[in-house]
DNA sequence: GTGTTGTCACCTAGGTGATAAAAT
DNA sequence: ATTTTATCACCTAGGTGACAACAC
């Protein structure tokens, strides 16, 4: 995933859904970012694959992504997907505009956690292993840039096309569908 | 102000400040527009001002903006002016995407409520005369043309500048802001 | 004649990876 | 040698009034 100083979406985004809220119970939630090992990492070209190079960063001041439509009743949540696509990664650990901070060449792990606001306050966390993914400053894999070059509406000016803009809508439909990651998530 | 079938945003944006609630209790604000006579307006390029003609369009099934913010703490209302700048207005009187409808050629008065959440509701409306404008489907008066130009960003394209556009930026220094109306309200 | 609609060029605002330069 | 930064062209997404065509 790539990171910046004034701050990157993630792309495939973050998506959710979930079922058994209470319709008119309010909830909050939440997105943090947990290093899931102490250890830098490195791409080797020879091999294509990440390899961990030792002990890595001290861990950062952890910042939070409070979903904009917090608090709201689960109804609300349950409308549809739960997508998470204003979160913004920074490298920069004088970052002052709120974004999540992580340090390039680390792993990560999204975790989301469901704030039940009741009289008393229940937090439920989790995190779905298909979400995990190594910060960078450039990409290391030419398969993943083209992948998000691909599916990323927004870097269309990189695709080259031999076919042009209708006839990919038609090829589209056979491609496995791939511009959010969505988990599921059963409240109980 | 323009109405379109598709929606059509206010400007000047319709905007305000408040004092005096409560630092924890939940409100939430809503706009509604208030068709201030059941009369029809017709323009006199002559006489250079609008002149009432007669019986009007039947009331319309009102609609209301809620601000998106809503419900929030008293703290949150109060941290700075509010801005409704997402309000849509149309003419389409069979909308489907909850966007304000009125009928061009007519007079209106925006009203804001303020409703507090409690165990019992508390409901206060009010409305700046200031704000009072005629629902038109294009401009009759080349003179509000030209202040929509000159103000709005988003009509930048259609200034025929003498002096480039840091120029201008000194020259608005001296000029009075006209982007927003800005009234206030003391709640009590 | 009068008012409305759809389309357009021209903007604002901001999300992409490429690239070269800089930092480490 | 490796990683980071700043800038860029090229997009998406959507807000302007002008204007010609249309409806009544």
């Amino acid at each position: 995933m790539i990171v910046t100083k004034s701050g990157r979406r993630m792309f495939p985004t973050l998506q959710m859904t979930v079922t058994g809220l209470q319709l008119h119970s309010l909830y909050s939630f939440i997105v943090d970012l947990k290093c899931v090992d102490q250890k830098r990492y490195r791409y080797s070209f020879h091999q294509s694959k990440w390899i961990a190079t030792g002990p890595g960063e001290p861990e950062l001041p952890s910042r939070v992504f409070l979903h904009p439509d917090s608090p709201a009743p689960g109804r609300h949540w349950m409308k549809g997907p739960i997508s998470f696509d204003k979160i913004k990664l920074t490298n920069n650990q004088m970052d002052t505009r709120g974004h999540i901070i992580v340090n390039s060449m680390h792993k990560y792990q999204p975790q989301i956690s469901i704030l039940k606001h009741n009289s008393v306050e229940k937090r439920e966390t989790f995190s779905f292993p298909e979400t995990t993914f190594i910060a960078v400053t450039a990409y290391q894999n030419h398969r993943i840039t083209s992948l998000k070059i691909e599916r990323n509406p927004f870097a269309k000016g990189f695709r080259e096309g031999d076919v042009d803009d209708e006839m990919r809508g038609h090829l589209n439909l056979f491609k496995p569908f791939f511009s959010s990651i969505s988990s599921h998530f059963q409240y109980s």
